[in-house]
DNA sequence: GTACATTTCAAACAGGTGTTTAAAAGTATG
DNA sequence: CATACTTTTAAACACCTGTTTGAAATGTAC
């Protein structure tokens, strides 16, 4: 009995530090398994496929993070007035910081995987994120519109994408990143204070004013 | 001799627009092959490696939009008094839209290219473009700190990194987010759209303020 | 301690990958 | 025309992929 959930503790540990650094697609099944020093054809047994696996390895943060987030949410929901963009967005620090309790490097392993998990993955990933947690994040975007009046709705899907790409694009390269931040400017960089950098990044990014399209228009 | 040409003309024409719908991973040199109508050695034969025919699809777009692109930056500097933000990301526009001209969708696919490029590959296309063209891009981040003497250079460096990772990200899925445009607001965007957009957003992201950092001590 | 169920294991499977080879076809040049 | 060079072709190469198989080992319950 605790030989099968050992076993699929650490093909779950091993892929998911495999999948953060090299991508999904660029990790296969026998370096996952030669890491986590069990069979081949254990992931299989245990998981299904490796699509399934890639889920699971992402479920295992998300399970924890979404009902926080879920939360926080209806927290300021429950505000009468707007929230402030910068506020709506601080509330991810913690929960998102907290995840490495779960596990060690946490926070930052989770990013990875979902930066590589948007990025990597056609279709699957999106899906299954927007199917089991779709109603949390679409507080998250209720509380954005409500905080930016003057955006219309097609605006703030757009901008949130947009968000969405530095978020992710940045986690999937962060350890680059943080190498080149390091030599060039000799400055020591964890996820916490890239995450601290997006907020004012961010939200400054969402809550911009629309210009008017006809005094652009080029030849 | 005409068939020469006519040959990597098939084949870069083919893989371009694999390599835009799919990705560089998910394309295989099959693929492109049976699309171009040739024969599957004379991709090793004409590039040498599936790695170069990435780098010369994208060398074709390249060639044409950066020398553009630093004209642009040039003309940008010369001016004495720093120049706005919204104006430095403006001179984009027209460079990607020309390119329009260099193929059908010339603009479309090569963003989406690029999208690729940051995402699919882990190293090589960021070397290559950097290697290539790093004089320029030096430039365009000149211009930027310029307009915002407010900013450190690592501030400058992150937020241009956030800024890439927008456009990258939507760029590579582009197609999916248009279709859910048009979907949920009715609202028909095409890559011109998503790059107007894009640049109040960018810009006020990039201009936002510092917070003051002192309240980030770490645990 | 036997019977049953779960888990592990080595091996093979079927299919795909980028690349190389050596002969064939085509094309210029003397 | 014949020579030399370039380009195309079909086939094979060596390797890697996720998945399946059936037997062996282990664990669990009566």
């Amino acid at each position: 009995m605790s030989s099968k959930v050992q076993t699929q503790q650490r093909i779950l540990d091993a892929a998911q530090s495999l999948f953060a650094e090299s991508g999904f697609n660029d990790t296969s099944l026998r370096q996952i398994t030669t890491k986590a020093e069990v069979n081949l054809a254990s992931v299989n047994y245990h998981f299904g496929s490796k699509k399934e696996l890639i889920q699971a390895v992402l479920q295992r943060y998300l399970q924890v993070l979404m009902p926080r987030l879920d939360q926080e949410f209806d927290r300021l929901l429950a505000s009468q007035k707007p929230n402030d963009l910068t506020q709506i967005l601080s509330v991810f620090v913690k929960p998102l910081l907290d995840l490495n309790q779960l596990q060690r490097r946490g926070t930052r392993t989770f990013l990875q995987l979902l930066g590589r998990g948007y990025t990597d993955v056609q279709g699957h990933l999106r899906w299954f994120i927007n199917h089991h947690y779709g109603r949390t994040l679409d507080k998250f975007v209720l509380l954005v519109q409500q905080s930016c009046p003057h955006l219309p709705q097609s605006e703030v899907f757009w901008r949130l994408h947009f968000s969405l790409g530095s978020i992710v694009f940045t986690m999937a390269s962060s350890d680059a990143l943080a190498e080149i931040a390091q030599a060039d400017f000799n400055e020591a960089v964890d996820i916490e204070g890239v995450i601290r950098r997006l907020i004012p990044y961010l939200g400054a990014a969402i809550a911009a004013p629309v210009y008017s399209q006809d005094l652009k228009t080029v030849a």
